[in-house]
DNA sequence: GCCCAGGAGCCCG
DNA sequence: CGGGCTCATGGG
C-alpha cells in the first residue's frame, strides 16, 4: 500500500466529486443531508443514533431501501434508543421491513440500542478508540464495517471503513491484493494515510461515489478514469 | 426472470 | 482462518 498513490487518489477523487459531507442525515436534521466540510457534525446524540441505525440498516443493501425504512421509523417516532431498547423484533420488523433482512435488522437494532443504553455516545467518544472498537463489536449485529462506521460518523473516532466498494476499487488500482484479511486492509491504509476525522470521512464518502460510477456493473472498466499513475 | 446492493452470524473443514 | 450458506426488499 503505498502512501503516495493513496494520497494521489484521494486528491483526484475530492478533484472529480468534491467534498461529500458525509454522512446524510434527513431524519433528525431539519438543514442539509450533507455536511460538507462541517467539523461540528453530528450535532446531537439524536443525529448521532440516526447515523447508528442507518449503519445497520444499510447492510448489504442499497441506501434508497434504507431511506425508506429510517422514514417509517421517524414516522412512528421511534428513533429513541428506549423505545428501540424495549419494543420486539417483530413489532420493529415491519416498519423497517423495505431495508431487507428485517428480522435479522429488527434484532441487530434492539441490540444495539441496548448497548447504547449501557455506553451513552458520549462515554464512547472518550473512550480509546481501540476501546470504544472492541465494545462495539461484542454487539451481535455489529460486524467490523459496522463498527467503523459508528466510530467514524457517529461517534468521531479517525478509522479509516473498509467495505466492499473500496476494496474492490483498491485491489483495480492495485493497491492492494483484496484478499486480505478486514482489519490487515485497515491498518495497511491507517499507516500510510495518517488519521485524520474529515479526510478519512471524505475519503469513503468518496470511494462510494466512485464506486457508483465505475464499480457498479461487471464488467468493471479496464482501466480506472482516476487512476493515479 | 436475473443480478446486485455502503454485511453479519453461523457452521463446517 | 477461509469458504459457503442464510437472511429479503426494491431498483436496474
Amino acid at each position: 500500500m503505498s502512501r503516495s498513490l493513496l494520497e494521489a487518489f484521494y486528491h483526484r477523487l475530492m478533484g472529480a466529486y468534491g467534498p461529500q459531507g458525509w454522512w446524510p442525515l434527513f431524519l433528525s436534521s431539519s438543514g442539509p443531508l450533507y455536511h460538507k466540510g462541517d467539523a461540528s457534525f453530528p450535532q446531537n446524540d439524536q443525529q448521532r443514533l440516526e447515523i447508528c441505525l442507518g449503519a445497520i440498516l444499510t447492510q448489504n443493501t442499497s441506501w434508497n431501501n434504507v431511506v425508506m425504512a429510517l422514514e417509517q421509523v421517524g414516522r412512528q417516532g421511534l428513533l429513541d434508543l428506549n423505545k428501540l431498547a424495549e419494543l420486539p423484533p417483530e413489532a420493529l420488523g415491519p416498519v423497517i421491513r423495505s431495508a431487507g433482512y428485517f428480522n435479522q435488522k429488527a434484532r441487530y437494532l434492539g441490540n444495539l440500542a441496548r448497548f447504547l443504553l449501557q455506553h451513552p455516545f458520549e462515554q464512547l467518544r472518550q473512550m480509546p478508540t481501540d476501546q470504544a472498537r472492541k465494545a462495539l463489536l461484542s454487539v451481535s449485529g455489529v460486524g467490523q464495517e459496522t463498527a467503523d462506521s459508528i466510530l467514524l460518523y457517529a461517534l468521531d473516532h479517525p478509522v479509516f471503513v473498509i467495505d466492499a466498494y473500496s476494496r474492490r476499487i483498491f485491489k483495480a488500482l492495485g493497491f492492494c491484493a483484496g484478499t486480505e484479511p478486514y482489519d490487515q486492509l485497515a491498518a495497511q491504509v491507517m499507516a500510510q494515510f495518517p488519521p485524520d476525522l474529515t479526510r478519512y470521512r471524505e475519503y469513503h464518502g468518496l470511494l462510494v461515489e466512485h464506486a457508483k460510477h465505475y464499480y457498479q456493473k461487471k464488467p468493471y472498466p479496464e482501466l480506472d478514469p482516476l487512476a493515479p499513475s
